[in-house]
This record gives structure tokens, sequence and C-alpha cells, in this order.
DNA sequence: CTTATGCTTCCAGTCATAGGAAGGTCAAGC
DNA sequence: GCTTGACCTTCCTATGACTGGAAGCATAAG
């Protein structure tokens, strides 16, 4: 099987399928041609990685699932801890994010939105905020 | 007042600060020794700045928030569509998340978390969705 | 005079790709 | 046999918003 067939069935751009197999997250068979050769295998960890991206697992977490994924004598618990890692990460931007969702809609809800210079979404970005020293964000 | 002060001030990295100037979102004065010297309105700016950043608008919302606010003429309808349209795309980021949050929770819950092999979490990663091809995220 | 801290510029790296150029391969149609 | 077009290859560059580090001045304290 080709990339582009591998792009098909797994959902994933070729283009990440060749950054996948940089980073040696797969490692396809090559026809005689140069082509890369998907087995079923390929096919399935790369579905496994669409997945395990589209929850917000990073790469590194990948690999580790993978490893896990792989290895027939692994404790169920190891992957339970990187899916509670990850769950209390969700959790953690979740919290983020509806306090900013906050903050702005006040924003939002005080600004009259007409044509007078006044803003007070303005005036609040420009106030010096006393202790916030803590504000920055990891991103 | 050096990049030092104005770092201490603004809660803002140096490296950022040097970045914002780079990128010509502020544009401090020199010293005769080439230290750059920040003025009040420049450590009001990148107060401006860390405040919006840390709301989550991004660099580019920022300088069109930082011409708005400079704009004595500027209509306050204009804010409040940057901002409106921020609060949007923070509402996607807090369903996605939510989401992703109650897939990883079912999984989470229905892993035994035992020395045992089997797992749940490997297994659903390891399903192939049937019609999975919009599942891709934007990050 | 030394030491230490602070400032400068410049270059490279991060994360997870995406875009595109230059060129080889393959199947179909004429 | 030849062309066309789709598909594949590698390699290089760009993104966003910084962060880290090296090499080299400037300044203050002891």
């Amino acid at each position: 099987m080709n990339i582009g067939d591998a792009a098909q069935l797994s959902g994933l751009p070729a283009k990440t399928i060749r950054y996948y197999e940089d980073i040696g997250l797969i490692e396809p068979l090559r026809s005689a041609n140069g082509y890369r050769s998907f087995r079923e295998t390929d096919l399935h960890k790369l579905t496994f990685l669409g997945r395990a991206r589209s929850l917000g697992f990073t790469i590194d977490d990948c690999r580790t699932l993978l490893t896990l994924y792989r290895d027939r004598a692994r404790a169920s618990a190891d992957v339970k801890h990187v899916a509670q890692d990850h769950l209390a990460c969700i959790d953690r931007k979740i919290v983020e994010l509806t306090e900013m969702r906050r903050t702005l809609s006040h924003l939002v809800e005080a600004c009259a939105g007409d044509d007078r210079p006044d803003c007070p979404i303005l005036a609040d970005l420009a106030a010096v905020v006393p202790g916030q020293s803590c504000a920055r964000q990891s991103n």
C-alpha cells in the first residue's frame, strides 16, 4: 500500500505520515522503486496516532502509548497514568479558558459598540493590574 | 528605564520585549550606550500587550488593538468586533476540550489500572472508527 | 583592577506540521 | 513509442510566539 492509500485510510495527510516516519513513530517498508510500502500494522499505528492526537495527546505521549501498546506485558496502570495526566491537563485548560471567557464577555457586555471613542475593553486592557505577576500563559 | 526594569514592571521577559520591538509592536528609544530606553508609554503598551496576550489574543489581534488604542477617533464597535470574534474562538475551544474530556474520562474510568495487560484506553485508540474523516484538529 | 551583573546582537531551536520546488515512477491513451 | 497526468521521492523553508545560548560591550561594586 502506497502513502496515498495509507493517508486516505488513516485520515492523516501524507505530509504528516512522512513526518511521523521521520521522527521514528512508524517504520514502513520500501518498495523496489523507493516508495513507502505500508502494512496493516503500519496503518493500524497511523489510525492509533490520529485518534490519540485528536484527543490532544502530544507526540511524546503518543510515543509512550505506542510503546505500551506494543508491549504485551504492559500494565494497564501505566496507560491509565498517561491518560490521567492528560485529563488533568485538559481540565486546567478548560478552567483557564473559562476564566478568560468570563473576563472577556464582561468587557464585551460593557462596551457600547457604537461610534464613540470610549471603550471599556481598551480601558481595561490598558489598566495596570498591581499583582498580576503570574498572569502569563503557558500557551 | 532599561529593559530589565521594563521587564519587571510589565511582567514580560526581556526576551519577549525585544521580540515585540523586532516585530514592530513597540519602539523604545535608545540611550547613548545603545541600551533600549523605555518611556511611560512604552511600559503602558507592554502592560497592554501582556494583558491582551494573557486573554488569548494573538499578536495580530494585539497589533489591531494597539492601533485602535492609539487612534482617538476609533469606533468602539471595531474593538468590540475583535473581542467578540475572540470570544467565539474561545467558546469553540471550550467545546472541543469538553468533548475531549468526556471521551477520555470514559476511557479512564473503564480502565482497571492494575497489572493486567488489558486496557480499554489502548483498545479504543486502536479501534478503527469508520466515518471519522473530520476528526482531525486545527490545533 | 577584578568581578559580576546587565545590556547588545545574532543564530538556532521549539512543536507539529504545511507549502512548495525539483525530479523520479507508473498507468492510460494515442 | 510518446505524452499526459497523477503519484511518489527528498530537501528546504515557513508558521507563531517565543526561548536559549554564545560572543562581546557597559556599568557598578568592592
